[in-house]
DNA sequence: AACGAAGTCAACCGCTAATTT
DNA sequence: GAAATTAGCGGTTGACTTCGT
């Protein structure tokens, strides 16, 4: 990229850290008026000590409406789970399937609890698969799933490459709704492989 | 009760992609 | 078309809380 420019010699100190419910109520108040758009500038404008970066992120993740906060559900965390054996560490797609869930929140949920869930489940599976070695059983290609554990991408672990973005049709507003997801859960039946699923939802 | 370890989560950082000038 | 600016993403950090000894 291009080296970021520092305009202005005189560097301003910014604000770091917690927001304080009166930063929040000035944010608030600024986006509400003019929308959220053009983060340096709703910074400066509504007084706000802080880089546009941090304001965006303030929003994104606490201000905005409908922002649900804890609580991830059962069904949540189950889809959490099943988008990231899908996608990978795509937490912005994840979230975007979870109707009032932010990157951030699932992000954070997952390396905090479903990562430890996946280990120890994993863990189990192995202990299970080593005393049934003795079994020659059909070769297991596909059959990591690898949940996602530890590795860094799981979107490619397939034999079937497919791309992510046109399976999704992440243009398509509105399509927050879940029904997309029972269909895919419905169809995620072990076996089925990807090119099954896209063929069979498109 | 005190203290260290482990867990949680809000926020920051560095980078790339997209958009504007 | 190039340069500058803005938006957005994922990884990481660090302050705070909870738990175990």
């Amino acid at each position: 990229m291009a080296p970021k420019k520092n305009d202005g010699s005189t560097k301003r100190i910014m604000n770091k850290g917690a927001w304080t419910a009166e930063e929040d109520r000035k944010l608030a108040e600024y986006i509400e008026i003019h929308g959220a758009k053009r983060w340096k500038t709703v910074a400066s404008i509504a007084g706000l000590n802080r880089c546009g970066k941090s304001c965006r992120l303030r929003w994104l993740n606490y201000l905005r409406p409908n922002i649900k906060r804890g609580n991830i559900s059962d069904d949540e965390e189950d889809l959490i789970l099943r988008l990231h054996k899908l996608l990978g560490n795509r937490w912005s797609l994840i979230a975007g399937r979870l109707p009032g869930r932010t990157d951030n929140e699932i992000k954070n949920y997952w390396n905090s609890h479903l990562s430890k869930k996946i280990n120890h489940k994993e863990k189990t599976l192995q202990n299970s698969r080593a005393q049934e070695t003795a079994t020659p059983s059909q070769k297991d290609s596909g059959t990591e799933g690898d949940e996602g554990g530890g590795g860094k991408e799981s979107v490619n672990n397939s034999d079937v490459n497919f791309d992510v973005n046109e399976f999704f049709d992440f243009s398509a507003e509105g399509s927050y709704g879940l029904e997309w997801v029972n269909k895919f859960l419905e169809l995620d039946e072990d076996t089925m492989n990807y090119s099954e699923k896209v063929s069979n939802i498109m």
